[in-house]
DNA sequence: AGCTGGATTGGG
DNA sequence: AGAACCCAATCCAGCT
């Protein structure tokens, strides 16, 4: 199966025949004018062998390799790499995604200013993703026309060799080694799931949705047109306003139908609109609704994204500033409460939905060792727990203070509270307030582990600079002040929010290794929608920045429970230690994830 | 025809 | 209810 293409027979030959020498480290995948080549390296990260991987054999040379010596597979980027494998039935346990830490570590504060991983240029092109809707493995995987090579991050071998190299020199030469190796190794794990995801799917009840469809609109009109609901709705709307012709789905248009008949708002919107006592109000709040549901989640939508019983979005890692994941296509992030419903486990399998209680405030109270919080948070309500301590009266007003610090909130309820955090929690609120100070100042924060926040674009910094001449009228200093403390909110939520990233991160890794580790459940009882790697076993369904979804036979849905349980307890201690944190789970075994 | 930006509503 | 952070998707208006 495998031939060199250089030098070192010799130690190929000890490494494929998995003899006395190591089995090597990292194996990094990449490709030369005439196909896919992989490079062995031990762990000094020292080349020790090369093969070319024959042309149609790469999913059962992957998979020879995984099993032999499980790995970690370096490549330039995952989807590209791992979708056709996934589809041939290969799983990975580890991989190194080198677009995603190339971005990590280019902009991180603790990595040398003058380390070579910051001048790699061709590592910084975005992503050229987003797979169709199809499902359709990625078309352009391996062909060789090169149309649109230069968009994304280079696959060439020797590229992704020296990338490596420079990757690993900047984790070792920075402040805190071991903090970028876990941020990277998340990361990467982060781009195995989201292809996983896609793969397996999430099990979607076509026949539910339609009736959730069919309940609120009315019957789907078989020739097209308005369901008879959404009709109806529009009727009365248009009679209130005494116009049988009135356009109802142009803000413009709505608006001056509505200040004709005395509705005076600035907006459409449901806020604004609520507030008038007037006949079209009811109604077109109604058809408001029922429209947003039809074109956002309607049966157009169900027909482009579910297919065979699987909604099947693309995931993007890190998509977000914060290290948050998005999504592009299907609005995988955004699904309304009232389809959840439609989410159904197959015949025999169950669904574990879980998540974690206030995951932000926990992570500010261990990142700033803030025992007071901490202690407040403890194994329960983490507002009820303020409440307790008498910082606060209600649990609203607790909340409301907690979200208003970590957002930055000035005005208002939540701006009044604040302070009384402050007394309470010094630490926790000085660690934010820091933040902020520093946003505003036109630096940058890092999470936790490592990712910092990106610089202030020239105009703002040109603002700032600008409002402090002697010329600088009134109207450039009240701006250069606005942008200062939008940049300031901005830091403040970046330092909590792209942490709690980091801890979901952890979480789903350390999780989607223990349910790889369950034992498969007989064909008879197999799931095969899901694909030929999941089709037997528990995976993970659907990831929504502090909740999961796991599929599972039914039989293991009890371990699949404890393993979300577990993974948290284990997440909480890879990042912070023997700092006494509690992350609470809300973990449900249901077959529908309809909220009880 | 195709792009951009605003408005709106869904999610955390 | 809002405000305050991070978003995506849709539709429409206005532009090139």
């Amino acid at each position: 199966m495998e031939r060199a293409v250089s030098d070192g027979e010799t130690r190929r030959e000890a490494v494929t025949a998995g003899g006395a020498v190591a089995q090597p480290a990292w194996i990094v995948m990449g490709r030369d004018s005439s196909g896919i080549i992989a490079a062995d390296l031990d762990g000094d990260g020292l080349e020790v062998a090369r093969t070319r991987v024959p042309a149609g054999e790469l999913d059962a040379w992957v998979a020879a390799r995984e099993a032999a010596s499980g790995p970690r597979w370096v490549w330039h980027d995952t989807p590209q790499w791992y979708t056709a494998l996934l589809d041939g039935g290969v799983r990975v346990a580890r991989c190194h995604d080198l677009r995603l830490c190339h971005a990590i570590l280019r902009g991180s504060a603790l990595v040398t200013p003058t380390a070579s991983v910051r001048d790699a240029v061709r590592w910084d092109a975005a992503t050229p993703i987003a797979a169709e809707s199809s499902g359709a493995p990625a078309p352009t995987l391996f062909d060789l026309d090169g149309g649109t090579a230069s968009a994304g991050p280079p696959d060439d071998l020797d590229e992704a060799l020296r990338e490596f190299s420079r990757q690993r020199a900047a984790i070792a030469g920075s402040e805190a080694p071991s903090r970028l190796r876990l941020l990277t190794a998340a990361e990467s794990a982060g781009a195995l799931i989201a292809v996983e995801l896609r793969c397996a799917g999430l099990p979607w009840d076509a026949a539910a949705h339609d009736r959730i469809l069919t309940d609120a609109l009315g019957e789907r009109p078989a020739g097209g047109g308005q369901p008879a609901r959404l009709a109806a709705a529009a009727a009365q709307v248009r009679a209130a306003l005494g116009d049988p012709a009135a356009s109802l789905d142009s803000q413009p248009k709505l608006l001056r139908s509505l200040h004709r008949v005395g509705v005076l708002v600035e907006s459409t919107s449901r806020w604004e609109l609520a507030e008038q006592r007037h006949p079209v109000v009811e109604p077109l709040l109604e058809y408001k609704k029922l429209s947003r549901l039809l074109s956002a989640n309607g049966w157009a939508w169900l027909a482009e994204w579910v297919h065979d019983g699987r909604f099947r979005p693309v995931y993007v890692p890190a998509g977000v500033v914060t290290g948050r994941w998005a999504s592009s296509g299907g609005g995988a992030l955004q699904l309304p409460r009232q389809l959840r419903e439609a989410v159904r486990a197959d015949p025999g399998w169950k669904l574990v939905v879980a998540d974690v209680a206030q995951l932000e405030p926990r992570v500010l109270a261990a990142m700033a060792s803030d025992t007071a919080l901490s202690e407040a948070a403890r194994g329960r309500d983490l507002y009820a727990g303020i409440v307790d301590t008498g910082a606060v009266a209600t649990r609203a007003e607790a909340k409301v203070a907690i979200l208003g610090a970590m957002y930055g909130a000035t005005t208002g309820e939540s701006g009044r509270l604040v302070p009384r955090l402050r007394r309470a929690y010094p630490r926790a609120m000085g660690l934010v307030d820091d933040a902020a100070r520093i946003g505003e100042d036109g630096g940058s924060v890092t999470t936790w582990l490592g990712r910092t926040s990106p610089p202030p674009s020239g105009v703002w910094a040109t603002a700032q600079s600008q409002a402090t001449e002697a010329e600088a009228s009134e109207a450039d200093q009240t701006r250069a002040r606005r942008w200062a403390r939008d940049r300031g909110r901005f830091t403040r939520n970046f330092v909590v929010q792209g942490t709690a990233a980091e801890w979901a991160l952890a979480w789903l890794a350390d999780l989607r290794t223990r349910l790889a580790d369950m034992p498969p459940v007989t064909t008879a009882d197999a799931a095969p929608r899901s694909g030929r790697v999941f089709a037997t076993r528990p995976h993970l369904a659907l990831f929504l920045h502090d909740e999961v979804i796991v599929h599972t036979p039914a039989a293991y849905a009890d371990e699949a429970a404890q393993a979300v349980a577990d993974a948290a307890a284990s997440a909480a201690r890879l990042l912070f230690g023997g700092f006494p944190i509690d992350f609470p789970l809300e973990v449900r075994v249901v077959d529908s994830a309809a909220k009880a």
